[in-house]
DNA sequence: AATCAAATAT
DNA sequence: AATATTTGAT
């Protein structure tokens, strides 16, 4: 008793809980919704916020075969989810923001899903490989699925024997009318419709070229919403910046920015090591300049290997066979 | 545990 | 319309 009553204090004191694990009662108390709308976080999840990723000099190009819708909405859209809410349990209350598969998004994933080759391109690799901040499983597999629905479709239409439209080529449109437009944004890889024989894509690098990190920390307070309203759009830099303003449809995009140091899994692919900074990817590869030091390197690629077929070098350069004499001649090679 | 495809939900 | 989520099977 005597003991006890002198000790009590110090024994219920050493049995409260360490900081860390308490659980922030607001947290629970807060709608995911309202959590969003007012941009509360964990108060233990101090990670660096969603700076809206600088949104590069707008460095316009076409991607061939889109139409473009002018109005270039000059969101950004940067390459991570999800804000901070990925890492800590109380997150599991928090919802988060459903993705919103940009072109360029979408162009990533294509990319990943190139490289992978179909046959080892499941949700978890695809992702791995397209390592964006936030981006989940699920996210990607739910993509993934559609796009498999879209690949069947295209597939249906090219191979199909009867048909009129003989010459057609991947390049017909969807038969579909009422389907994606996000899909028809990234040229669909040849040898993703016939998956005979593993491709030649291999050699060709995933380019995980690094761009600088601007500073630009604006943040942007606009609905995304419009972004994804204007399916057609030329897939330029948009950077849709997800932010909360008054939501009628009552639900809200967070922004993407591109991942920063945490993971780097890709690494073994053709990149040498340099810098931890953040694997910043370009995104549109006709646009950069190291699209044409990319096909050059293909073209030598393809005459180291051997492969000298007009029509699979086109494929795998993506580009029109006329041009192919141009870059021949860069080389050197006369057909 | 992951994946897949289909159905369903938001 | 576009994503997410669930379901049931492999």
């Amino acid at each position: 008793m005597r003991e006890d009553d002198s000790n009590w204090f110090s024994r219920w004191e050493e049995e409260l809980p360490a900081p860390h694990e308490l659980m922030p009662l607001s947290q629970t108390l807060i709608t995911p919704d309202l959590a969003m709308a007012f941009d509360i976080r964990n108060p233990h999840l101090n990670t660096s916020q969603q700076i809206p990723q600088p949104p590069p000099p707008s460095n316009p190009l076409p991607s061939p075969g889109n139409p473009t819708h002018p109005n270039s909405v000059d969101f950004a859209d940067s390459a991570e989810l999800g804000s901070g809410i990925g890492g800590d349990e109380p997150a599991r209350t928090l919802k988060r923001p459903r993705l919103v598969w940009t072109p360029q998004l979408h162009k990533r994933f294509v990319d990943a899903v190139a490289h992978l080759g179909i046959k080892n391109a499941v949700p978890k690799t695809i992702m791995q490989l397209m390592s964006v901040d936030g981006l989940t499983r699920e996210n990607v597999a739910s993509h993934l699925q559609k796009y498999r629905l879209y690949l069947k479709r295209m597939q249906g239409l090219s191979a199909g024997g009867g048909g009129g439209g003989g010459g057609g080529g991947p390049l017909a449109a969807s038969a579909d009318p009422a389907t994606d437009h996000l899909f028809a944004s990234s040229p669909v890889p040849p040898h993703f419709l016939n998956p005979t024989r593993p491709n030649s894509d291999h050699f060709l690098p995933f380019v995980p070229v690094q761009t600088l990190q601007h500073h630009h920390h604006h943040q942007q307070h606009m609905a995304a919403a419009a972004a994804a309203a204007h399916p057609q759009l030329q897939p330029q830099y948009h950077r849709q910046v997800g932010q909360f303003g008054s939501p009628p449809n009552g639900h809200f995009e967070h922004p993407f920015l591109t991942r920063q140091p945490q993971a780097q899994p890709l690494h073994r692919m053709g990149a040498p090591m340099h810098n931890p900074v953040a694997a910043n990817y370009v995104e549109d590869m006709e646009s950069a300049n190291a699209a044409g030091a990319r096909k050059v390197v293909a073209v030598i690629l393809m005459l180291l290997i051997g492969t000298l077929e007009s029509r699979l070098l086109s494929a795998v350069l993506q580009i029109q066979e006329s041009q192919l004499s141009c870059f021949c001649g860069i080389i050197g090679y006369v057909p």
